[in-house]
DNA sequence: CAAGTCCTTTTCGCTATGCGTAAACAATAG
DNA sequence: CTATTGTTTACGCATAGCGAAAAGGACTTG
């Protein structure tokens, strides 16, 4: 019935199916049982209890007393040997470290994933005065946030196109921006002035300078950014003294770069 | 033809196979060919290319120029997520995190995860002394490690002999134990005395001590540690002085996790 | 430049695999 | 004790996924 279009015959269904069930899960922020998850996964039950029977026989999902599913932390491996494959990120590392030094703030890279960013090296240097406890791994909007708009202004059109296509402004504050004409303004100043702020756009009482790391053809392959509390550090202070500083540190991490080989 | 013995009928081995793949490329330490990869996981290269390329249109799995698999980021937040369900993570970091301020000294955690010990928390405190470079979720020997120690003299009977059954104890310096009889030996003296250490068996200028974090029916779920290098701590210290704090710590940790519910 | 090796991709037909429906079983609630 | 909702098992069918082998590339070697 109907192969449809595509290279279907190159295309393992029961594989696409059990991933699914594992980024279910971890989007998930509590355990799910069977039912929830066949619901969600859009499955038959019959189909999620072979799958997580599979996933937990291997070990990456357990199962609890009440019968909810939970993954474990064999995943854990997988996801930092992922990271060890990026021979960049160690390089930036480096400079992130002595930027977080230099200025005292808490200093992130993060770089685009689906339609998300992810933090790929964060170090906070302020005890926790951030609204929020993101962890390596963890996945923000791209529209209200500083590393968001300094990805999309060098990411080339073709992606950008995709990402823009049906996306959703969400209002976190009444500061984000929410539509997408306003957004590709913004897209533009940044394109112009080389970082991005971010204004109390993703939570109140927080604002960020970022910028772009950007391969030889200028495309951003990261981005990096430096986050402060709005009661300590002005919008012009952001401008003026940590925008240069963001951007002097995510150049010198692009001429590092530029003496590896690349994939 | 012959399904075996056993309740096949609910093992999905397109998934098993396709996360084999993943765990395949997390274990080697660089990128592999299509041949290579099909020769380790031991299927048909057919077979390996759908695989991979339904790992590489979800994203998991990208292909670079040379046309070998490298992982990519997107299995961090799965990583990531799976932690986050361990509730007693959180509890013990905090703890680990005044051991490592009283003491100046790296602290660790691990769990068990198949026949190996997995890192869940590092706290550095010693800017890069360590012969190691260890994050998250990487993996160590048991038998020439104190948590490893620690992990196995509290382990049931039959983990235990799951996991010494074949077990092959690599000598990776020349005080490294090498036989099953000196080994059980040992962990009677762990279970003795509470502790565990590791002077130079995994590696040259490197000791630990390790004290295990137990359940209420006494079984380790867990090890934390002290890692000092040889230079600076003497094997007497380690006992005299760190041993205590470690176990202590231990103590309090699973005083912690007695008043939350469990799994 | 032709012959040879090795790697990768695609084709093709078969059958075991994995699917959904539906029935049994279990647990809670009313 | 019947209803309701969630989980597991049974069963038979269709097809998804498999391996063997051919076709297509890339890179050496004579």
């Amino acid at each position: 019935m109907a192969n449809g279009d595509d290279n279907s015959r190159y295309f393992l269904k029961s594989l696409a199916k059990g991933l699914n069930v594992l980024q279910t899960l971890a989007e998930s922020p509590n355990p799910m049982a069977l039912a929830e998850l066949s619901r969600i996964v859009g499955s038959n039950n019959a189909t999620v209890t072979r799958i997580c029977g599979t996933l937990s026989k291997l070990g990456f999902v357990r199962r609890d007393r009440q019968r909810r599913f939970h993954l474990t932390p064999k995943l854990l491996s997988l996801g930092y040997a992922s990271m060890s494959g990026l021979g960049w990120r160690q390089v930036a590392e480096h400079y992130l470290e002595e930027l977080a030094e230099n200025t005292g703030e808490t200093v992130n890279l993060s770089v685009l994933q689906d339609r998300e960013l992810m933090y790929l090296v964060r170090i906070n240097n302020t005890g926790r005065i951030l609204p929020f406890d993101l962890q390596l791994g963890s996945r923000l909007p791209l529209h209200c946030t500083s590393m968001g708009k300094s990805l999309l202004a060098f990411a080339d059109e073709a992606e950008l196109a995709r990402i823009l296509k049906d996306y959703e402004f969400a209002p976190l504050t009444n500061h984000t921006i929410t539509s997408e004409e306003d957004f590709r303004r913004e897209l533009h100043k940044v394109r112009d002035r080389g970082y991005s702020l971010n204004d109390e756009e993703l939570s109140y009482g927080l604002r960020s300078v970022s910028a772009p790391i950007r391969d030889l053809s200028g495309r951003a392959i990261a981005a990096l950014n430096i986050a402060v509390p709005t009661k300590r550090v002005s919008l012009e202070d952001m401008e003026t003294r940590l925008a240069p500083l963001a951007m002097e540190t995510a150049e010198r991490i692009q001429k590092a770069l530029g003496s590896m080989e690349n994939a």
